[in-house]
DNA sequence: GTCTATACTTTGATAGAC
DNA sequence: GTCTATCAAAGTATAGAC
């Protein structure tokens, strides 16, 4: 009784790495099927609403890897200022390996394309974004800053990071996500 | 001696509009057709090398209304984090409105779209923010910033604003960008 | 330069055998 | 639950008449 969450979860872990990489336009169910080695009939069997129901699920995979990863990163320091270099600095280092890009990150692509044309798929990612914001909110919180404060920077970090992996991926290179690292000295001066 | 430039621009123009809202990858050839009113004949005499060579000149053309748009709200003035301020207010004006959705900006969404899959989009795209980093360095210069911070600032900012952008695609609402706008007071303290 | 017709591929989705 | 065959539609691109 593995076998069954088993084809489900390759699929699903397939369909994620492809949607990061090249987006959910730009991401066929062939090539699902192709990549994930599941025949159509299994894909329409586990996921019977077809492609909009994987990312969906992807979606929420993303999330929980990208929460996940932020919460122990945070958790290290013990200051605002280090732990989020730290945190960014690690987010960085994904960028700078020409070959893996954005492996693991990158609600951003797939929130772009689908915001005006999937509503499902948009409210899964302004769940994401939202989840980030919280959780930055409430780190700086546990390091003195005001609620008020600390909900600002949180929208502002989210956004920073965001741009920064955009310009990154751009770029083939992680120096915008280090360089606004630097800048946080500014914002997180009590 | 008109008309024939004219066709080209009507496409180029109904091409910009979509890929803006779509994306490339959501944007087929066929609705470019449909909503420009030329037929494919016509398409393939002005870009031979079809799909690609449109989003080229789409991206230039987003290029140039940026800068425009930028250079002028960035001119009127008298001090760095005025301008900046009523430059990003106006950008987030435009998200509001929840039918208009990103017209006349976010070259952000082919970035992402094509960064790995087509090199020479990926390299137009870096051009526009490479522009944009430039410009606000430059302008920062003027203000009285020492060159090393302007182009920091320029990076930051770029990246601040494409983040911002995405967050308020997605939430259908200016607000991230106004919080970012807000921020810049901590940013542009010299 | 403009437009039509068409070729060929890939897309997402369904039906039904096993 | 798994897999194959097939669908209609949309995708990009080409040839050639006008």
């Amino acid at each position: 009784m593995k076998k069954k969450q088993d084809t489900k979860e390759i699929i699903l872990q397939c369909a994620t790495r492809l949607f990061q990489r090249q987006g959910y336009n730009g991401t066929g169910l062939n090539q699902i099927i192709e990549e994930s080695g599941a025949p159509k009939g299994s894909i329409y069997y586990h996921f019977p609403n077809g492609k909009e129901e994987i990312a969906v699920e992807s979606i929420a995979m993303m999330r929980k890897m990208l929460m996940e990863g932020a919460e122990k990163d945070l958790a290290e320091k013990n200051s605002a200022l280090e732990a989020f270099r730290y945190y960014i600095h690690n987010i960085a280092a994904v960028f700078d390996n020409q070959g893996s890009c954005a492996e693991g990150l990158s609600v951003g692509l797939i929130a772009f394309e689908t915001a005006s044309t999937h509503e499902k798929l948009r409210n899964a990612c302004e769940m994401v974004f939202k989840d980030c914001q919280s959780l930055y909110a409430h780190r700086l919180e546990q390091w003195g800053f005001k609620q008020e404060r600390a909900e600002e920077l949180g929208v502002t970090i989210t956004a920073m990071i965001e741009g920064a992996c955009l310009l990154s991926i751009t770029y083939k290179c992680g120096d915008p996500l280090r360089m606004i690292a630097k800048q946080l000295e500014f914002l997180l001066d009590k």
